[in-house]
DNA sequence: CTGGGTGGCT
DNA sequence: AGCCACC
C-alpha cells in the first residue's frame, strides 16, 4: 500500500464543507416577490419548471418538470419566469463574497453549489482556540457537532478528524448564518473529509439544515444512496454504460473487481468509481477563478429565417456585451452555438459550435466605452454561415453566443498592455472615422440597427452601420477578419423590417405574435409585397411547408410569424 | 412537450 | 469542436 492510499483510508487530513443554497432560483424570486410568501412557487424557463420552493415540492413538483405537469399537480402554483439569470448571478456573486470571508478555497459548481476547504481554518482553531483573521468565536468547549450527523457515533478515528469535523460543523453554522443575515437566503451544508462525502451527506437534510459525516460512516453513506447515478460525475451516459454491465447500485460497483471494471468502462473511470464506492475521493477543492466563458443562449421552437437569426443574435449580443463590461476583462474570442431541429428525434438535436477570434477593434475603446455592435453582429453572422448552410431550409431550436477567451491583464489599468490597447482602440476609431465620415458611423450608439424606430419606414431612408460597412467595402487596417466575410445580400424589406423591430430578451418576435383573438398585425397586403420582394430561393423557403410531427402546414407566410413559444 | 448556463476531457 | 457532466 503506497502512502497516498494509506492517507485515503486511515488518515483524513482535510476538512471540507459543501454549501448548497436551497432551491436557489425560487428563493431569489421569493425575495423579489414578497407577496408570494407562503405560496407554492415555481421558476419557469420556457416550458419547464426548473425549480420550485419547498411548498411547491410538497405537491410533488420536481426539478425540470414540464409546466403542464406542474400545473396538474398544483394548479395554484405561482410561476415566475426565470430565463434571465441576471438576478441569480447577482446573488450568487454575493454568496461567493461571503464564503470568501472564510477562505479563498471556494470551488463553485453552478450558481448555488460550493465546496470550501477549511482545513487550515480548523487547524487554527485547534491550535489556539480561534482564528485571528477569521473573527468568529466558536465554542470549543462543546464537543458535540452542530446539526445532524449521519451514521452511528463510533469511537474516534485515530487521525483526529472527528475533532476537526466537529469544529467544521460549527463553522458551517457560521457560514449559513452570515448568508442568512446578509441576504436572507438559506443554505444547507454537508461536512466531511472529502468533497464526495460533504456533497452527498449535505443533501440528506434540507432545507436550511446541515449534516456531518465521520469517515467511518463513509461506506454506509455510499450504500445508502443506492443508484450509481447519485455519484457526482456519473451522468446519464455513464449510468447507462454501467447498467449495461449489470451495475446499478453502489454495492454492485463494490462487488465488481477493479480489473473487470477497467475492461468494461475504462481504467480512469473504473478507478474513480471504485474509490467513490468506498467513500474515497482525493480530488482537491479547486478555487474557482474568473469565468472562462461568458455566454447567453435562447431556445425556441423554430427559427428558419436569416433575418430572425440576425435579430435574435443582435439581442443576445447586446446583453452579452453588457455582461462583458460588468466582468471588466477583454474578450478575445467569440463562439456561436446553434441547435438544429432534429426530425429523427422528438427531443432536441445536438449542438454545434463555431469559434473565431474577436479582433481588437471590436472591443470597447476607452473613449466610447462601448462595443461596436454592428460589427459584432456581422462577425456572429459569419460564424452562423459557417455553421448553417442557408442555401437549404434550416430550422433552429437554439441560438447562443459567448465570449470564450479573455485578454490577460498583468496589472491594473495603468499597465502597459492597457496603455497599448487604448492606443489601438483610438487608432481604429480614427481609421474608421476618416474613411467613412464621423457622422455615418455611430460608435456611441450600440446596435443602432435594432434600436431604431419600430416603424420600418425609417430604415429605408437611413442606412444601418451594417449595410454601410458592406456597401462601401471599407478597408480599415483592422478589418483583417471582417473583410473576409462574403457580402451579405442586400437587405430585403422583410429583413429590414424584421431587424428594425425593437426587441426584448427572449421575446424578440413579440410584435409578430398572432393570437386567434387579436387582429393580425401584419396585413395581407404587406405580406404579399414583402414576399414578392424576397429573393426567389427565400420565397421558396418561406412558403415551403416543412415536415412536422403534426399535420402539414398551409403555404402561408403568416405561419412563420405565429408565436413559437 | 427539455432551460440557461458553466467547466473539463478528448 | 464535440461530448459529458454539473447545477
Amino acid at each position: 500500500m503506497d502512502s497516498i492510499e494509506f492517507d485515503a483510508i486511515i488518515r483524513h487530513p482535510r476538512t471540507i464543507i459543501h454549501i448548497d443554497v436551497d432551491c436557489f432560483y425560487a428563493q431569489v424570486e421569493m425575495l423579489k416577490h414578497p407577496e408570494l410568501q407562503g405560496k407554492p412557487l415555481g421558476v419557469q424557463q420556457k416550458n419547464i419548471v426548473v425549480t420550485s420552493n419547498y411548498l411547491a415540492r410538497e405537491y410533488g413538483i420536481k426539478k425540470c418538470m414540464s409546466v403542464q405537469e406542474a400545473l396538474q399537480l398544483c394548479p395554484e402554483i405561482a410561476l415566475v419566469n426565470g430565463e434571465d439569470l441576471t438576478h441569480y448571478r447577482h446573488y450568487s456573486a454575493k454568496i461567493l463574497k461571503i464564503l470568501h470571508r472564510f477562505t479563498p478555497l471556494v470551488e463553485r459548481l453552478g450558481f448555488d453549489d460550493n465546496f470550501l476547504d477549511i482545513t487550515s481554518i480548523v487547524q487554527k482553531y485547534m491550535n489556539s482556540g480561534n482564528d485571528s483573521e477569521l473573527n468568529i468565536s466558536i465554542n470549543m468547549e462543546d464537543e458535540n457537532p452542530v446539526g445532524k450527523v449521519f451514521g452511528p457515533f463510533e469511537e474516534e478515528c485515530p487521525c483526529g478528524c472527528h475533532a476537526r469535523l466537529i469544529i467544521a460543523s460549527k463553522i458551517a453554522v457560521e457560514i449559513r448564518e452570515q448568508i442568512y443575515k446578509d441576504l436572507h437566503i438559506t443554505c444547507s451544508a454537508g461536512i466531511g473529509h472529502n468533497k464526495l462525502l460533504a456533497k452527498l451527506v449535505g443533501s440528506l437534510h434540507k432545507p436550511n439544515q446541515q449534516t456531518l459525516i465521520f469517515p467511518c460512516s463513509a461506506a454506509m453513506l455510499l450504500s445508502t444512496i443506492e443508484s450509481v447515478s447519485k455519484i457526482p460525475g456519473v451522468g446519464q451516459k455513464t449510468t447507462q454504460l454501467l447498467i449495461s454491465n449489470n451495475i446499478k447500485t453502489v454495492d454492485d460497483l463494490r462487488k465488481t473487481p477493479l480489473e473487470a471494471l477497467e475492461k468494461k468502462i475504462g481504467i480512469d473511470l473504473a478507478r474513480k468509481l471504485k474509490d467513490n464506492a468506498e467513500g474515497i475521493d482525493e480530488t482537491v477543492v479547486k478555487p474557482t477563478g474568473k469565468r472562462q466563458s461568458i455566454g447567453l443562449e435562447d431556445g425556441f421552437k423554430s427559427v428558419s429565417l436569416i433575418a430572425e437569426v440576425e435579430s435574435r443574435l443582435g439581442a443576445l449580443l447586446r446583453r452579452l456585451t453588457e455582461l462583458a463590461m460588468e466582468d471588466g476583462r477583454i474578450p478575445v474570442a467569440m463562439r456561436l452555438t446553434v441547435r438544429k431541429h432534429d426530425f429523427n428525434k422528438s427531443a432536441s438535436g445536438k449542438r454545434e459550435t463555431r469559434q473565431c477570434a474577436l479582433p481588437k477593434y471590436l472591443l470597447p475603446s476607452s473613449k466610447s466605452g462601448v462595443y461596436d455592435h454592428a460589427k459584432m453582429l456581422t462577425l456572429a453572422m459569419k460564424l452562423f454561415h459557417r455553421t448553417v448552410d442557408v442555401s437549404k431550409p434550416f430550422h433552429l431550436t437554439l441560438l447562443g453566443v459567448a465570449f470564450t477567451k479573455f485578454e490577460e491583464r498583468s496589472s491594473g489599468k495603468n499597465s502597459i498592455t492597457s496603455f497599448l490597447r487604448k492606443q489601438v482602440a483610438v487608432q481604429s476609431v480614427l481609421d474608421i472615422s476618416s474613411e467613412e465620415g464621423v457622422s455615418d458611423i455611430n460608435l456611441g450608439s450600440p446596435m443602432s440597427v435594432n434600436q431604431d424606430s419600430n416603424d420600418g419606414s425609417a430604415m429605408s431612408t437611413t442606412s444601418s452601420p451594417i449595410s454601410k460597412s458592406i456597401g462601401t467595402n471599407n478597408q480599415t487596417v483592422d478589418d483583417d477578419v471582417l473583410n473576409e466575410i462574403e457580402p451579405l445580400p442586400k437587405k430585403t424589406r422583410l429583413e429590414v423590417w424584421l431587424s428594425g423591430r425593437r426587441e426584448s430578451p427572449s421575446n424578440e418576435m413579440a410584435d409578430l405574435r398572432l393570437s386567434p383573438s387579436s387582429p393580425m398585425q401584419l396585413s395581407p397586403k404587406i405580406d404579399a409585397a414583402v414576399l414578392k420582394s424576397l429573393p426567389i430561393d427565400i420565397q421558396r423557403e418561406v412558403t415551403r411547408s416543412w415536415p412536422t410531427t403534426s399535420k402539414p402546414k398551409s403555404n402561408n407566410i403568416l405561419k412563420y410569424f405565429i408565436a413559437n413559444k
